[in-house]
DNA sequence: TTCGCACAGCCGGTTACCTCA
DNA sequence: TCTGAGGTAACCGGCTGTGCG
């Protein structure tokens, strides 16, 4: 049994830690002295390997070194495979490993608590840099809609302005006066039918109106026109997920409880809002 | 069947220690 | 040599599920 040890000199102030060596005796080494690159635990000066376990019954009460030790990279690997096969330790699992690590069964079962909190916390951070830049592309989405949207409205009222004028100055033409078949999307002409059909799609969302692009809008001007939106583009598939060697502890990929695989059109998202009775969503609509 | 208790395990949060730049 | 940041082993308190009388 190979009784050297390295633990820190709890009383010296970084540079000196404490050997013990084969005689049990104490001697006190600068760290200077024990190099890194010759210890065969370099960057790991005070693990107890498995035969050096820190319950060895050689020791007293107060040689035990109190402060803690970090696993051997031999111990890390092995863990670290157990992890990958399965997050949560049974019992037996847990025994088993620890026989086999030379360690505690607590320590097993700690160092798996903290390997689900780290896995955790990684996998939270990678679902939050999946749904910013989900974010940041939806957001260009529908800033571009908004500008398109604009151009449509402006495009449509300047029609609408021409086309009044036309029919001030025709007033005493040879058409005055007949029925003229109404130009597409032209709010003037509707008749009462149409116009609370189409004021009642828009104001409740649903499809009042047969086409689900066409909504009759009625502006604080009060002047009435068709809201004229493009097709709505391809859905965007926005899929939360990460591979991962870490998967959360129900199993699932990501530690939102909802994939938002499709999303967004302005339609979609007004609708949604107003199934949640007028609330907010912005543009996020979940499925 | 229900209740109360003890126990084990998990989790989130925290502390203490270690390592490195 | 000192210092602060980051990683991690270990702990704490609360919660939950389970077994038992």
């Amino acid at each position: 049994m190979n009784s050297s040890r390295l633990f820190l000199d709890q009383s010296a102030s970084h540079g000196s830690m404490l050997f013990l060596g084969s005689n049990n005796a104490l001697c006190q080494v600068p760290r200077s002295v024990i190099s890194m690159d010759e210890n065969p635990a370099r960057k790991r000066l005070f693990f107890a390997s498995p035969e050096e376990s820190i319950y060895n019954e050689e020791y007293s009460d107060e040689q035990l070194p109190e402060k803690k030790r970090r696993l051997t990279p031999e111990q890390v690997n092995l863990l670290e495979k157990s992890f990958e096969e399965e997050n949560k330790l049974e019992p037996e699992r847990k025994t088993e490993l620890a026989k086999k690590l030379g360690l505690q069964p607590r320590q097993v079962a700690v160092w798996f608590q903290n390997r689900r909190a780290r896995s955790k916390t990684k996998q939270l951070e990678r679902d939050f840099d999946l749904l910013k830049a989900a974010y940041e592309g939806l957001l260009l989405n529908y800033q571009s809609l908004l500008k398109e949207n604009d151009k449509l409205k402006s495009e449509v009222h300047s029609l609408t302005e021409k086309l009044h004028a036309k029919e001030s100055n025709g007033l005493e033409g040879p058409t005055s006066g007949l029925m003229q078949e109404p130009p597409l999307d032209e709010p003037s002409k509707l008749t009462q039918q149409q116009h609370n059909k189409a004021e009642d799609g828009a104001s409740s969302g649903s499809s009042g109106v047969e086409n689900p692009y066409h909504h009759l809008v009625v502006d604080s001007t009060g002047d009435s026109y068709f809201d004229c939106l493009p097709p709505p583009p391809p859905p965007c598939l926005v899929a939360v997920h990460s591979e991962e060697d870490d998967i959360s502890d129900d199993g699932r990929s990501s530690y939102f409880p909802f994939m938002f695989d499709v999303v967004a059109t302005n339609h979609q998202v007004e609708e949604a809002e107003e199934e949640e009775g007028g609330q907010d969503l912005g543009w996020w609509v979940w499925s």
